[in-house]
DNA sequence: TTTATATATGAATTATAATTCATATGAACG
DNA sequence: CGTTCATATGAATTATAATTCATATATAAA
């Protein structure tokens, strides 16, 4: 019963613009907090924030190098639950 | 690039409480509003509430019966990608 | 050891969504 | 018709989340 409650979390942190966005660049490969910024053109802090959520989920992990931390997905399979997710919808 | 926020709604639509809930029951098998209401012991205002909100995603669709209105998921996929994004969130 | 660069954090604001409540609609039935 | 049953709607409230801004932290380089 309580799993309907993680799940709900783990879909609503994939169900917004942003951090789809970050999670489809990180689908083609790991990015550091400044090429997600760069690219989708938002606020350095911004980013953060929803790098964070998704780290809460266990959506991402990171690992920093010098002064950059490059995030990236978890597991691979994620980058086909999105796909699928989007075919899907297509249909629908 | 609007897809995105198409996706990002669908994912948010799916990612609340209640309205997971509702998809699993559904993907047993159609129900109607009262049958959700008494199995999630909800207000019937807000499980209808949440059922349109379901339907402008084109995730369900309805079948009035008499008073009667029935619910179902208008792809038997969602269902599997259901399944699936939870088997998936259990390994992260 | 100061300065620059990259990222994170937290408080404040704004925006969006969930929930409740009262009531409307609509179908069936006496 | 008037009543009951089932569902929908909309306004009001409450809760949650996104965004911004200022600043903190941390690494590396001068």
């Amino acid at each position: 019963m309580a799993i309907d409650e993680d799940q709900a979390r783990f879909l609503k942190c994939m169900g917004e613009p942003t951090r789809l966005q970050i999670l489809k660049l990180l689908a083609e490969g790991e990015r550091c907090v400044g090429e997600l910024t760069s690219v989708l053109n938002k606020e350095q802090s911004l980013i953060s924030h929803h790098l964070r959520a998704l780290k809460e989920c266990n959506i991402v992990k990171e690992r920093q190098e010098a002064q950059k931390v490059y995030y990236k997905l978890t597991d691979a399979r994620l980058a086909r639950l999105i796909i699928d997710c989007e075919a899907l919808m297509k249909e629908l």
